[in-house]
DNA sequence: CGACAGTTTGAAAAAATTCAACGGAAGTGG
DNA sequence: CCACTTCCGTTGAATTTTTTCAAACTGTCG
């Protein structure tokens, strides 16, 4: 049982070839084994509406197979913040189970594609089978590590820095989902990137500026282009690499 | 089996009742049913030593006993930010589940003692004990909402704000351990705390002295009497409870 | 009694936010 | 399809917050 996730072309994305049966890298979850034993159900959802919200019963985790979700905890006294974006191939709802209720909201961002993976289903089944409880495990894991990798880069780098590590992130993801990573439009605004990056909108809006510029980057609206990865990467404290 | 930790007394805390059996709150790990199955060896570290660092291969988990560690993410290029503070009770090593090695430092602020549960035996065990392997995914989960928390509380509150936050947060888990919530001393130096905070040591300071001088705590260094609960809720965005 | 790590404070500089305005894109309804 | 409205993104200027750098102070431990 391995942890991968096969890729389905995506229509609507910028300068990407069509992906084949591929490898999905951290945060993925094998969707293919758990099928085998579980009953999964396909739900569509539209822009803006809720995969689940806050306080609702906890019923279900859910697994990305199209489009993006952003994840948003509120506080009693109405501050909000994102908590990450997820996209094609990553769990959510994996930070309510022990609870009776779920912890935050999940929103799709654009018409997206969600599997519904019963939890007490899921929970029976991963006692049975002990390579899904250990990928499940292992999901949860590799949550925690990468909000941990972000509280450190929110931690540390300054506003600038903060959109370019962003900026790279994104990049990645398209990459290993078998897009382009150097030509992608941005499907949240940019009052999501700074609720996530933990800034105004204004403050992201000037370092964007500012990256396109310094010719990291060319920035029309949502609609990014990365000219000198490198010099991106030293922005965000990552160093360089040689290879292109 | 429930998520409890038996408690002991600590010698060394400011105006701590005994602290008798009681029942921890959220981060705690059944460790009296996990020594049923598991070979659990105790150890004890000095302050500034670590329990484990980045790179080193991943073998076991420990749940804290007494004293106070911190976890500590570090980046390619150095920069260093602590991810939390483990207490009594608290489950450390979590993040590294699925790697090789641990992702991160773990370091323990004063002399403590920690319970190591070495993990492909915790894993066997798990898969045999229901409860167990649910006890160890809640934990899991638990530690990414208090992760997210912070998240929230960093992202949206001012340099004030955070201090304020901070100072219930170590109040809340001296009155769950059995000690006074509105007497203690903290563990952990300025630029531990500022760290945390993602703030400089200076700014901690700062805010520190701004709640002394507006009634709301009284600090002689690492000193803290909480005189004004409702007021440092206030400030940390938390509202007022009517219960003192 | 020093030495030293840790804390506090002050003043200047830098970074980010706030408030306001503008322009353009996208969506709605006639 | 166009006019209208609303939402989104950008920019400017003033303000606030935080950081930086420097110095002084405190407590602890040889």
């Amino acid at each position: 049982m391995n942890l991968s996730v096969r890729a389905e072309a995506h229509q609507d994305q910028v300068a990407g070839p069509q992906p084949q049966s591929m490898r999905a890298g951290k945060g993925a979850f094998d969707i293919d084994a758990m099928r085998e034993h579980i009953r999964v159900s396909r739900r569509k959802f539209k822009a803006g509406q809720y995969i689940y919200r806050a306080g609702q019963a906890f019923h279900s985790l859910y697994l990305v197979h199209s489009g993006i979700l952003k994840n948003s905890e509120l506080a009693e006294d109405g501050r909000e913040r994102i908590s990450g974006f997820r996209w094609r191939g990553d769990l959510v709802g994996v930070e309510s189970i022990g609870l009776h209720s779920y912890s935050c909201d999940a929103v799709a961002l654009e018409a997206s594609e969600v599997w519904e993976l019963p939890y007490p289903a899921i929970l029976s089944a991963s006692s049975r089978i002990p390579e899904l409880n250990m990928c499940l495990t292992t999901a949860l894991a590799e949550q925690i590590r990468q909000d941990r990798s972000w509280m450190l880069t929110l931690g540390t780098l300054t506003a600038k820095r903060r959109v370019a590590a962003f900026l790279l992130d994104v990049a990645d993801r398209q990459e290993r989902l078998g897009f382009s990573d150097r030509h992608f439009v941005l499907r949240m605004k940019r009052a999501e990137m700074s609720s996530f990056l933990a800034l105004k909108h204004e403050t992201v809006s000037r370092a964007m500026t500012f990256l396109d510029e310094s010719n990291c980057i060319s920035v029309r609206g949502r609609e990014i282009r990365i000219l000198d990865k490198n010099n991106l990467r030293t922005m965000a404290g990552q160093g360089v690499s040689t290879t292109h």
